[in-house]
DNA sequence: TTGGAGTCTGTGATTTCCCTGAGAAACGCA
DNA sequence: TGCGTTTCTCAGGGAAATCACAGACTCCAA
């Protein structure tokens, strides 16, 4: 099931209408609190967890829809852990989080079940759309609920990563594709600068914060490029995206 | 019956309309989640049982409508469980897991009933196809349905293992035929290059994530060469297949 | 009108990612 | 056993994406 709120913001629902939960797994406590906090942000249930034994004896109780789950914890093997929450919990999408230089075949099976993976440093913007297609597909949330969103004129295929304007077909690139994303999940609102290097570039990014006005001048190149724009700058504020016409 | 997602794809059900029930029989227990969590993937619900007095004894209470089963059991011989199996559900379809350098005629003369087998170390869509085509036939599934995948003016013939583009006949090589046979399944959907591996090399491959490419680059010769592409790259995101026309 | 803060965008360096040729090793079949 | 086929590794080339930097531009207030 999906409701919007007064902001316009779709969300993700259980077929009874209560919130999404998901459990978070990670000895690093900032990374549960980051991650805690972005999600709460989507408006779901969040219970975490600093090791294996508290993330079995979690779920157990919490009964997740879905987990965020390092491979990488201080008493158990992220593998061992996953057994064992299988056995209480057979159906659950679990989203591990690992290292960039792990060796390779330690992420192989990762994905075999219709999990998900994502790699360290990584994007809010990113774990919060995995999370979304794994509760998805693993049909926690009503089943109706779309891949794709929609913006006047303009839409985003998360599952095909298209996007087209007025039947334009737009080719983007991954920081552009998240970036509209993340303005489209927040239609007619204001992100500032900070907001977006927050939740579209990853936590560690040390670069300097003119990246967000570069990838929005390539945005509106290639979404406003000769049409009523979309994008508009709150000066002093931030950006939003909203339908041409109004 | 099949049904089709609103992922759109197409799901195997009972006349009845439930999921299609699956046990699976293997002693090693990373085998069975691994094949547990595939198959739930499929929509079908499972049991497994670890050795062969508990597949016999789950065989009685859950009546599925087909077994995977391996051949080295600790406590009976394959043979043994085979037909206990048989005695309480005659007709039920078996998928043979064995050793690579098992003997090859035993094997051989348990197919002519209609059962199939594939051998360690294999890939999950190999199983999940096997078990499809077995399923299928064994009419526990509605329909003499399709085998046969098309996207736009490509089409696969699972049975026969035949690849046409546009009225031309295409040879493939057994990997290039998994490669296509799971974005085929898959169409218009940005597939991983860590989720192809997972699902179309062994579970115990270990090599280099460009083998991928690599198969990609052949499948492209031989599927797009000279014509409108149907496979696409999305950089940094993975590939996906589609009609060439859209 | 002017100055400054804030924003936009052209240029190019760097990095990352992808493609593909060549050849070694493994396989399968006669 | 020997030969053709298939699978896979390795490495080079090249294209695309990312980002820093700096100068141009815009808006607003004094």
């Amino acid at each position: 099931m999906t409701t919007t709120s007064p902001q316009g913001r779709t969300e993700l629902l259980r077929p009874d209408g209560s919130p999404v939960r998901v459990l978070v797994v990670d000895d690093e406590q900032s990374i549960t609190e980051l991650l805690s906090m972005a999600l709460r942000y989507e408006g779901w249930q969040i219970r975490s967890a600093g090791d294996g034994q508290g993330a079995v004896q979690s779920a157990r109780e919490f009964r997740p829809d879905a987990v965020v789950l390092d491979m990488m914890l201080p008493d158990m093997d992220g593998l061992a852990v996953l057994g064992r929450l299988r056995r209480d919990l057979p159906d659950v999408p679990v989203l591990f989080l690992t290292a960039k230089d792990a060796v390779e075949d330690r992420i192989a099976g990762l994905t075999a079940g219709g999990d998900d993976y994502v790699t360290k440093p990584f994007s809010l913007e990113e774990v919060v759309a995995r999370l979304r297609g794994l509760i998805r597909r693993a049909g926690a949330a009503d089943r109706r609920s779309e891949s794709v969103l929609v913006v006047g004129d303009l839409t985003l295929d998360e599952d095909s990563h298209e996007v087209s304007r007025g039947g334009d077909d737009i080719h983007l690139t991954a920081t552009e594709f998240e970036l509209l994303r993340f303005l489209m999940r927040n239609p007619r609102r204001v992100l500032s600068k900070a907001q977006i290097l927050d939740r579209v570039w990853s936590y560690d990014f040390g670069g300097q914060a003119n990246v967000v006005e570069l990838y929005i001048s390539y945005l509106r190149r290639k979404i406003d490029a000769g049409r009523e724009p979309m994008i508009h700058t709150r000066r002093g504020a931030g950006y939003l995206i909203k339908p041409a016409a109004s």
